[in-house]
Order: structure tokens, then sequence, then C-alpha cells
DNA sequence: ATAACTGCAAAGGCTTTGCATGGAT
DNA sequence: ATCCATGCAAAGCCTTTGCAGTTAT
């Protein structure tokens, strides 16, 4: 991480950094994880080598890591943010109904600017991309759902 | 808005809704204002004219109006929600700065979930897009920030 | 007259922060 | 030995909610 820390604009002055044991066991449980976790789910799952650890140092890493480009913090629509061991840039896929969030399967779009150039006043910078849907799991259930409905509706109706 | 109250899905059972001042006063000023406000900005706007309106009051009709399909609510990246008086479907730019949020002069892309298809899990039902950048007057106060920065390293290097 | 709606204030959920102590360098 | 990082708990911010009183229908 050393190398890295040349790099780091986001965090204030020339601040040295410590591997604690905290951050790297935060780090090292995060990069396992593919769920993309909130911050208390990771929490729960770091507690589990480290019990003393506390939530505010957990998100006071998540920050840190960030800052390095070790992770990225994703700040998606609905409330929660998650955390993502993976640096790279991609989207993602997020059930509407469990919240789960997955990688999405395509590759970054890097002319959807070009269409704004001239049209709008503002300086384009990026964008955030996120698809919306029904995972595995809750497509079954809400097919499920359908069906008893329109089997309560034809009984209700006969 | 009564003919409209029967598209209602989001709302419980066959409620009886009520057109309230603050319902129409909160109404005409998010449609008069193209500034996407948070609850608390329309709150204040509100106030001059109905001064005794409470905050709840603004947050509960605009949940009401958006589940009515009068206006949109946009959960987007970062914290605070923000309100929509146009409730068709269209894409924002934010400045990363100053929060200020702008319609993105692009058309809705309908086929980017088409690359999903077969690639994904998941029944994809849509997705959320949005461009952060710089707006002008950011965009100028950065250009003058990095001009500064540069005569401050010649004069401190000269 | 009814029940949806309001104002008020308290509570809730997530995240940040102040402070004294601890530990990596 | 230094001072960055931690644990703990309190505070902050945005939003939701319970309740008694109000008002559109």
């Amino acid at each position: 991480m050393n190398d890295r820390a040349n790099n780091i604009r986001e965090l204030d002055r020339a601040d040295k950094l410590r591997m604690t044991q905290q951050r790297r066991v935060i780090l090292e449980e995060l990069r396992k994880t593919h769920n993309h976790p909130t911050a208390d789910a990771l929490y729960e799952q770091v507690r589990k080598r480290l019990p003393r650890i506390s939530l505010g140092t957990v998100y006071r890493n998540l920050e840190i890591l960030t800052a390095l480009g070790e992770i990225q913090t994703l700040e998606l629509s609905g409330s929660q943010k998650r955390y993502d061991g993976i640096p790279q840039k991609h989207y993602h896929i997020r059930c509407i109904h469990c919240e789960r969030l997955d990688d999405a399967p395509i590759a970054p779009l890097n002319t959807l600017e070009d269409e704004l150039y001239g049209a709008t006043v503002y300086t384009i910078m990026g964008h955030r991309l996120e698809f919306i849907g029904l995972c595995p799991e809750c497509s079954r259930n809400e097919q499920a759902r359908q069906m008893a409905e329109k089997t309560l509706s034809a009984t209700g109706k006969g």
C-alpha cells in the first residue's frame, strides 16, 4: 500500500498511514466478499476475527481505503452506502426487493458523455449507472405471488 | 388528480385522497421550481405561502404525490433525496462541488438493458443514470484555483 | 359526521465526531 | 517517543412516525 500512498489526494497533508490489525482485516474481509456489504454487515463479519473492533473504526477505515484507491464506496440510489473491494470502475445491478447487489456483466460505457458535449453548461466528468431488477430468488417469489393472486381472483369470481 | 387515483398501486387500499391547501401548494411550488429541491428547501419555499406548515407534512405529501405519479422522488447517489415536479423519466447531471442538479439534455436510453439479457441471473427492470460534473460557477472557481496554485508553486520555486 | 390530514415533537436509522487511551512506526 | 488509530459514546443529519386536534369531503 505504501507505493500508493504517494497518489493520495483526498487525504490531508502527508499523513503517515499505519497498517493496523483493524485496517488489514477490514481490507481482507472486504476483498474476499463479493456481497458489496454495508458498513454494518462488514462490521459483523470483521467482528468474528476482531471481536473488540468498533463500528466507528470500520467507517473510518472504509473512508481511508477509499481515498487510497484500494476499495470503492458505492453511493447508489437508496439510503445505505455499500462497499466494494474491487477498485476498478464497473456497474452494478440491484434487486428492488431484497437489496441484493451484484456486479453488472457489462463494460463501462465510455462514450455516454459525448452526447452531452455542447448541450450542457456543465463540465462533464463522468456518470453513474446502476441497473434495477429482481434477483433469482425474488423473481421466483414474485411469480409465485402472481400465480396465487390469479388463482384467488378466479376462485373469488367462481 | 382524481382520474389518476385509479392507477395508484403504491397507496394502500382505496384511499380517498383530499386536496388540502398544503398538498396543493406543495405541488404548485415544486412544479414551478426547476431546482430539484430537497424536502427542506421546498419546505422553506412553501413556508412563504403557508407559514404554519410542518416539515413532516411536506415529506408526507411528497411521498403521496410520488405514489400518484404527479412528481418524482429522486434517489441519486449521495445522501439527500431530491424532488422533481416533472413525472416523466429523464436523466440528471449534478455538480460535484455544490450539489446543483439539472436535467440532462439527453433522451432516455431504452436499449441499455439489452446487453444484459442472458448475461445476468436478474430479471432486469430498468436503470438509473446520472451524470457528474462541474456547474459553470464551480468550473470557473476551479480554473481560478488551479491558476492560483500554478502561480504559487512557480513563486515558491523561483 | 367521518376519517384523511395536519402540526408538533419524539424517535429511528445511518454516519460522523470528540476524547482519552492504545499501538505501529 | 511520537502521533496516527482505536473504542466508546454522544451527536448529527435526514426522514419517519405517534398522537391529539383539524378540516375537506
